[in-house]
DNA sequence: TCTGGGGTCCTATAGCCT
DNA sequence: TCTGAGGCTATAGGACCC
C-alpha cells in the first residue's frame, strides 16, 4: 500500500489531501516517538519512516502530525487482505500494508491480474497500492518498489543484469544499515557488485550464511514459498518513557502494567509460555535483556509476574531507564478440549 | 541531541550430557 | 579416570522487517 497510514488519515480528513502528513507516536512532535508513515508531500521534505518526530518537525514545521490509530489501519488492512484472497488463497501477509500472492495458478496475464487487484482495492477503499510481479518473492518485492505510487512493475530473470544489478545493495531484503556499511567498506555499493564478489570474500566480513544468502539473492536465486499462515512465536509489550526514570518502585509498577496485557494475549490465544524476558534500555540507548525459563509452560499471571520480578532483580540500576519491556516465548501448543485434563496433570 | 513498538531470525557462548 | 568431540538447551545480544 502506498503511504498506507498517511493515506488513510487523508481519507478520514479530506482537508489533509495534498498536504504533508506525518503519522507517528502520539502525534506530538515535541514528544518522544518516530515517524511510522509520511505522506508523499512530507517525503518531499526528506521525512522518512523511523525518523524521530522531532527531526521530522525540524524538516517540515508546517506538516500535520497525527497519532497512530492502529485499530483503524488494522480494519483497512483486513478488508484489503480479504480482497486479495478473492484472487488467490495463496496469500501471505507481510505486515499491515504488504502481502505476497502466488498467482501461478491464477488465470490470465499477470499484468491484467495486477490491474484488477489495484482496481478492486481502489474502488472499495479509495487507497492505492504498488505491485511487483516476478518469479520470486525477493524480486517481486524489489519490483513493487520501483514505480511508486500506484505502479505495476514486472521483472523477469532476464532483467536481472539491466534492471536489478544497478540498484543499491540496500534494496535487498536482509541488507539493513549495518550490513550496508560493511558492504560499502569493501567497495560493494550495488546488487551487481554483490553478485560479482567471490562468496569467500564476503563471508570473511559478514559470516558464511549471511554471505551465501546475499550472493544468491543478488543472482535472483533466493526463492521461498508463499506462506499462507504462520504460528505466533512471541508476545511482548514495551514502552519508552517521556522522561527517563530512576525510581525503582515506578519501574516495577510499569513492569506490572506491561505484564498484564501480555498475559491477556496468552489467554486470548490459548497459549502457554515457558520463557519470560524483560528488556531495559538505559539513557545511553544501550539495550539489555534478561530471561528466565520456567519449569513448565504457563499463562498464570502470578507465575509470569514472579519471573518478571526475578529478571528485573538481576539488573543493577545505575543509570536512568528510558524503556522497559516484558515478553514471553517458547509456546506450548494449546491443549484442546475436555478429557485432556488428567493427562495434562500427569505431564503427558 | 535524537533514536517507537511489535515481531522474526541468527550467532556466540556456556554448561551439561553422551 | 582423563580427554575430546558433538549435540542440546539456555542465555544474551545484534540485525532486520513493517
Amino acid at each position: 500500500m502506498d503511504a498506507f497510514f498517511a493515506a488513510i488519515e487523508q481519507l478520514r480528513r479530506p482537508d489533509l489531501k495534498g498536504k504533508p502528513v506525518v503519522v507517528g507516536g502520539s502525534g506530538d512532535p515535541s514528544k518522544r516517538g518516530v515517524v511510522s508513515t509520511a505522506s508523499y508531500e512530507a517525503r518531499a521534505f526528506g521525512i522518512r519512516s523511523a525518523m524521530p518526530l522531532r527531526t521530522a518537525h525540524q524538516r517540515c514545521p508546517h506538516a500535520v502530525f497525527l497519532p497512530v490509530d492502529f485499530h483503524l489501519y488494522t480494519r483497512a488492512s483486513r478488508r484489503i487482505k480479504e480482497i486479495l484472497r478473492e484472487f488467490t488463497s495463496r496469500c501471505e501477509s507481510a505486515g499491515l500494508d504488504e502481502a505476497y500472492l502466488d498467482i501461478t495458478d491464477v488465470e490470465g496475464p499477470s499484468e491484467a491480474i495486477a490491474r484488477a487487484i489495484q482496481e478492486r482495492i481502489r474502488s472499495e477503499t479509495l487507497l492505492t497500492c504498488s505491485i511487483g510481479i516476478a518469479p520470486t518473492k525477493l524480486l517481486a518485492k524489489i519490483a513493487s518498489d520501483m514505480q511508486k505510487p500506484a505502479g505495476i512493475t514486472i521483472l523477469s530473470n532476464d532483467d536481472l543484469r539491466a534492471k536489478v544489478w544497478p540498484l543499491a545493495a540496500r534494496k535487498l531484503i536482509g541488507v539493513g544499515p549495518k550490513t550496508e556499511e560493511r558492504l560499502l567498506a569493501m567497495g560493494v555499493a550495488t546488487i551487481g557488485d554483490l553478485a560479482n564478489l567471490p562468496i569467500a570474500t564476503l563471508a570473511g566480513r559478514i559470516g558464511e550464511s549471511h554471505a551465501a544468502y546475499l550472493h544468491d539473492a543478488a543472482w535472483g536465486r533466493r526463492d521461498s514459498p508463499v506462506l499462507t499462515s504462520r504460528e505466533l512465536k512471541s508476545i511482548s509489550r514495551e514502552t519508552t518513557f517521556q522522561e527517563d526514570l530512576t525510581d525503582r518502585d515506578r519501574l516495577v509498577a510499569v513492569l506490572r502494567e506491561l505484564t498484564e496485557p501480555v498475559v491477556r494475549d496468552l489467554e486470548r490465544h490459548e497459549l502457554r509460555a515457558r520463557t519470560v524476558s524483560i528488556k531495559l534500555r538505559t539513557a545511553d540507548f544501550r539495550t539489555w535483556n534478561r530471561q528466565a525459563t520456567l519449569a513448565r509452560p504457563t499463562r498464570s499471571f502470578d507465575d509470569i509476574w514472579a519471573a518478571v520480578e526475578r529478571c528485573f532483580e538481576r539488573f543493577d540500576l545505575d543509570k536512568p531507564v528510558r524503556l522497559l519491556g516484558v515478553g514471553v516465548k517458547g509456546f506450548e501448543a494449546p491443549v484442546d478440549a475436555p478429557g485432556t485434563t488428567a493427562q495434562e496433570e500427569l505431564g503427558l
